[in-house]
DNA sequence: GTCTATAACCGGATAGAC
DNA sequence: GTCTATCCGGTTATAGAC
């Protein structure tokens, strides 16, 4: 389950070319492995021995795909963005070229929150290793982010321009506002708290409207 | 620096008495810097010796004090949240008994930022923390923040029945969205950003009247 | 490509001197 | 109370058989 992404769209998994080979497809399960245990263990609590376990091999035979440990996780890190952001590009790309800035905003909220909390464990790992990783993987990712922060401001300017949203507020702060508590959900949610679609809405509706009633 | 709060308000931090021998105040030297480095380290990062060093000793020294390094973290997260709680808890008190239940939320928004921008080491570890610790911290810590989660639904359901916020939305989905912006902070904030205070106040602002202006 | 075995390396924890 | 020295377990990483 939830293996379902592509990779290799951008960052650390672009190298790879697009063959299907057998070693190919385990360096894959492998991948799919690690960005399972890792989201659900964290950086200190993933043992190469508990990646190894659900791919089904032995943990040194994970070095004939990977050359360390810190490789793999930069890899599933570079994956998880990569997906977050073709799934988004290819969202707005789909809405009606009339969609207003709010609704392209709007969906924008809904594929980063369904994207993390329900589709993919590589984007749900990246969110949460992101502040436990070691230096040199984190400076590479905040590289990778770099593509996928610059898609969200260009989407908050445009809304700004078009004077859908206000003009008053700190564009850098409405972002880091809307993001982190997109990805804060992650420590948090649970299947029983409802479909990822119904916590979107109420964000959704947050974001845009506030809490104080219309009059 | 950073070292101005008090301790043994709840949680793990409340067995000890008030005094101040030398074995107490070296005691709280080794949780200051305990709090620093897991900070900006996390978990897996930091080592008994990162600690013993800033706290000016050997690592062996630290088990005169602590009975194991997951029993000094755990100290760290007890304070983390006690003191973000009787912070916040002061300052609503503070507050004239005629202020809105509006002006109440927008005053708890703004202490949790700072506190953990910019006050205390230990609410900013703490919620870095969170993700990371193993298990058996984890459940204790989420019983320390029970009473603090406790302030916030309090905060939100007077607001709401007095009218003053929305009645169409999910009252835990405000709470996880607001609380969620708010602790994100921690993972992009830096001193150049400019003073928390500022980005409090924008803030407040979307949350309390959303991205679309007025009419 | 994957296995088994083991080397090499930490880092947490303990013991005993001072 | 703190130091130095050391033990001990676990984990990454490597070597060589298959």
């Amino acid at each position: 389950m939830r293996s379902d992404e592509l990779a290799g769209a951008a960052g650390a998994a672009a190298e790879r070319p697009p063959g299907d080979s057998k070693s190919e497809r385990t360096r894959r399960r492998i991948l799919d492995a690690a960005a399972l245990v890792l989201r659900r263990k964290g950086y200190a609590g993933t043992r190469l021995s508990d990646i190894a376990k659900v791919a089904g091999m032995q943990a040194g035979s994970l070095y004939y795909h990977f050359s360390s440990r810190e490789a793999l996780v930069a890899e599933v890190m570079g994956t998880g963005v990569a997906v977050v952001q073709a799934q988004m590009q290819a969202a707005l790309a789909a809405l009606p070229p009339e969609a207003s800035h709010r609704n392209r905003l709007a969906a924008a909220i809904e594929i980063h929150l369904i994207a993390v909390l329900e589709q993919s464990d590589y984007a749900s790992a990246t969110i949460k290793l992101l502040g436990q990783v070691p230096k040199d993987i984190q400076k590479q990712q905040l590289a990778n982010e770099r593509a996928y922060g610059k898609l969200w401001r260009q989407l908050l300017r445009d809304a700004r321009e078009a004077g859908e949203i206000r003009g008053d507020l700190n564009l850098s702060a409405m972002r880091m506002m809307i993001v982190g508590a997109l990805n804060w959900a992650v420590e948090w949610y649970h299947p029983e708290d409802g479909p990822a679609e119904q916590i979107a809405r109420d964000f959704v509706e947050m974001v845009l409207h506030g809490l104080v009633p219309r009059r």
